[in-house]
DNA sequence: CGAGAGGTTGAGCAATCTCAACGGGGGTGG
DNA sequence: CCACCCCCGTTGAGATTGCTCAACCTCTCG
């Protein structure tokens, strides 16, 4: 607890909590700061755990805290009145989440998978944030990535078919995992999810996946499991140049 | 020319070019820097002016430089390769460009209106913001607002209804311009423009507001002009909380 | 073994798209 | 100065993608 662990195991994590919460990811944010930061950082963090299903935060709250997804997935999520439902991302590892310069948050966060965080009072935070300018450098970094990630998102949303649509999103997500064309991606979330994600109904997200698995593009093993036996032939089908 | 301006008639535009090129919105950028500051970032940027309808970069190409822009309007898209087309943002005086953390352009930007510009090599500007934590800050919070437009653009594209979405643009718009309930809007862009925006046809874009003229939620004043009686009622239709 | 949740498949429907015709305004050339 | 053309926007009719509603299936959990 109270002992000096190397930095790399407190880092994100608070200095409370083993190193098995920080994966790759995490050390690329950390790259960016020194050990002092570092542990100034962690000393700021506490951790927190939710159980797939449960709610982080809902749109509208006022935004007290941020975070840093350690490990498991998040949705992030926006409602209309009626309950339609638009997913806008998919956290995984190494992700912040939370960061609202308004007054609350903007999106509602729910656990996917079971997953760890660290959690940040707003205020410490926004002074870490000071403090560290090359924190705040990554910060916009990651924010300019994000943008473009919604970019390519809204021509997925406006103008592509739901096989498109489909076609990039198991790419994408293929892409996240880093694995080789012969090994299975594993989607994690529901096809509830899938379909608000690809702004689709679930049974339209299914019969795709079917289409796609007769025509050979794809092969599935159980709900979850896909194979992709040729991602040039995916990135065809999913208009992409 | 050479001679020392007041500080704020320079800022955002290049020492040698008149005031009339800032409005109310680059005051907002430049308030977080000083005089001194100010003047150092005046001095790094050119100027450029564009026609409707020129392009200022394409995506893809090598992102070399970024923008400021000072007046008139520019929208950001993608394509498909088949031509499709996802309009991504439209931008006003006060709004940045271009500037991408990766090595190419994530989208291409084109004049809506004629277009005045302050133009920064992308080294120089990279530089300016290392100097002056304060304007990387208010970079952050822009990017953050961005991101929290683009979220909801997701949802409009996503899950809204074609009457849904032209609702929520109008409104959008209008506060945008911050008129009164009685003043009308202007809408600038083609009906090509907001159907690629909103993820429709220009026929549905037409026929939609065609029928919202009908119904009497908006009044039209040849095409691009646009009365908005009761901004509720449209906020009813739109389908915001 | 029954119940419920999540997923798949089918049939019909509806919102939006496609294709096509038409109209008005502005610029251009005779 | 006027006729013409072209671009843009509007409207109509039919086609189509994806949605709605419903049945059924499978797996898990009590």
């Amino acid at each position: 607890m109270g002992q000096s662990d190397p930095v790399m195991t407190t880092v994100c994590c608070g200095a409370q909590v083993a190193c098995d919460q920080c994966d790759a990811r995490d050390l690329a944010v950390c790259a960016v700061l020194d050990e002092d930061e570092l542990r100034r950082f962690s000393a700021a963090a506490t951790t927190a755990r939710l159980e797939a299903g449960q709610t982080l935060f809902h749109e509208g709250e006022p935004a007290d805290e941020m975070f840093s997804l350690t490990e498991g997935m998040i949705k992030l999520y926006k409602l209309l009145q009626d309950g339609r439902r638009q997913i806008t991302g998919f956290l995984v590892a190494g992700d912040f989440l939370g960061l609202a310069f308004g007054r609350t948050y903007v999106y509602s966060a729910e656990a996917v998978t079971p997953v760890r965080l660290c959690r940040f009072r707003r205020a410490v935070f926004l002074r870490l944030l000071e403090e560290m300018p090359h924190l705040e450098r990554n910060l916009l970094g990651r924010a300019s990535s994000e943008l473009a990630a919604a970019q390519e998102q809204m021509l997925l949303l406006g103008r592509k078919t739901a096989r498109e649509r489909l076609a990039t999103f198991l790419l994408t997500i293929a892409e996240r995992q880093r694995r080789t064309d012969s090994e299975p991606v594993d989607l994690l979330m529901s096809r509830s999810d899938i379909a608000d994600y690809l702004g689709l109904t679930i049974e339209t997200v299914s019969r795709t996946l079917s289409t796609m698995r007769r025509l050979g593009a794809i092969a599935l093993d159980g709900t979850s499991r896909v194979y992709i036996p040729d991602r040039e032939a995916l990135r065809t089908i999913a208009g992409v140049g």
